[in-house]
DNA sequence: CAGGGGTAGT
DNA sequence: ACTACCC
């Protein structure tokens, strides 16, 4: 048996942890830029506010109804992810974490699993503050999370009739995997349950939904044994923004990915990591439907691997060459890293002698820059008076990771 | 005035 | 290159 633990509007509830006067109140977290709302407490959803809803669209709802809007501060949220998930560790013998917020865990040796979900679900309330669900049954798949995780705090599906009430009660929409083309695919042929879905043929399922829906319909019918996956290594990073502004020019452009660039760079070296491959890809502002659009990607396979922030920068700038386009008002641009290595396991080319390049001096800015803040040394490539800075007007204190944010308790 | 970071399949 | 999906 496993089990799925899913923390309830996990970034809501980092936020009610320290002020727990918002507890029963509605409350939303922001995307960064203050741009979509990405977390709602219950009330929050009860008042009608949708998952993504543009923020500056919600703005008049937010003031007449004293919603407590927060900016999103992932210091907060990772830190918090991290206590929860050190706790689950103690707790079973084997732990998958599958998102900042979920994580599966091997429940084979328990048994009275609805007793032992319950000792968790009140451990990792008393020791983090952040409620959690949790979900068992027979498979780590994600069949019923709605239902394991809308009813009550720990739902046991443990035999074959909870397992097909739940696939009966579960709609389409719902299933994980199943995303907002297919679902409205399946709508159209009159297939609103899971259960319904599970009756298709796989032929048709095949020819409509690819391979991946073939599995998951036999995921859900129990056909496949799924046991937790091993965390596997990361196959790319990347790092993206929109802009604050539209911009015309391929300097201000070139900034920008150079920025993404020595940001891509500086996260191989903290994995200790190397790329063979860079994309680079910019977009117009697809909701300015009075604006021509134009969006493009171009992959640059590299001559040698690296995760020097001079050469990728530099081969990111000549990737942003070949795909600018005068005329376009640009929005958004990012880079991502591709073919990743471990630093010891390089490939050595035959007129390459120094991998990965810079060594020593970018150990050198990591330092410097760990120790006089973020972009204290930067490329000139990177804009000598730009700070890049995103919109956080609303972000709570780093209460649990920042000395000077941590709260004062007055006895 | 509308996010960012991933994976997989065709 | 593009689509669909996930959080």
């Amino acid at each position: 048996m496993f089990a799925l633990v899913d923390c309830n509007n996990f970034f809501v509830s980092c936020e009610c942890v320290f002020r727990p006067d918002l507890t029963g109140k509605p409350v939303v977290v922001l995307s960064n830029n203050d741009g979509c709302v990405v977390s709602r407490s219950n009330e929050a959803k009860k008042m009608g506010i949708p998952m993504g809803a543009p923020a500056f669209k919600y703005e008049p709802l937010f003031k007449q109804h004293h919603v407590s809007v927060f900016s999103s501060n992932f210091a907060l949220y990772g830190d918090m992810s991290h206590r929860v998930m050190s706790i689950l560790e103690t707790l079973s013998p084997e732990i998958e974490i599958y998102s900042i917020d979920e994580a599966f865990l091997d429940l084979t040796e328990f048994h009275n699993l609805h007793e032992y979900g319950k000792r968790i679900h009140a451990q990792i309330l008393k020791w983090t503050g952040i409620p959690i669900s949790i979900g068992i049954a027979k498979a780590a798949n994600k069949i019923a999370k709605k239902f394991l995780t809308e009813t009550k705090s720990v739902y046991v599906l443990d035999d074959e009739r909870k397992q097909d009430k739940a696939l009966h009660w579960l709609k389409v929409e719902d299933v994980w995997g199943i995303g907002r083309t297919h679902a409205e695919l399946l709508r159209k042929k009159n297939i609103s349950t899971a259960y319904q879905f599970t009756q298709l043929p796989d032929a048709w399922i095949k020819a409509n939904m690819s391979i991946t829906g073939v599995r998951l319909k036999h995921d859900l019918l129990g056909m496949t044994v799924l046991s937790l996956e091993k965390i596997s290594d990361k196959k790319s990073i990347t790092t993206s923004r929109s802009f604050e502004k539209l911009f015309t020019d391929l300097d201000s452009i070139s900034e920008c990915v150079n920025t993404f660039a020595v940001s891509c760079a500086e996260k191989l070296r903290m994995d200790n990591l190397v790329c063979g491959t860079v994309a680079v890809f910019i977009r117009t502002n697809h909701f300015r439907q009075d604006l021509p659009q134009y969006s493009k990607q171009i992959v640059l396979p590299l001559p040698f691997q690296t995760n020097s922030s001079v050469e990728l920068a530099t081969f990111a700038t000549q990737a942003l060459q070949q795909i600018f386009v005068k005329g376009y008002h640009y929005k958004k641009a990012g880079v991502t890293v591709m073919n990743l290595v471990k630093e010891s396991h390089i490939q050595p080319t035959l007129f390459e002698n120094s991998n990965p390049k810079h060594r020593s001096l970018m150990e050198t800015i990591d330092r410097i820059n760990g120790i006089y803040g973020k972009h204290s040394i930067r490329l000139a490539s990177q804009g000598v008076h730009k700070v890049w800075k995103v919109k956080q007007e609303r972000i709570s204190p780093c209460y649990s990771t920042k000395l000077s944010d941590v709260i004062t308790v007055n006895v």
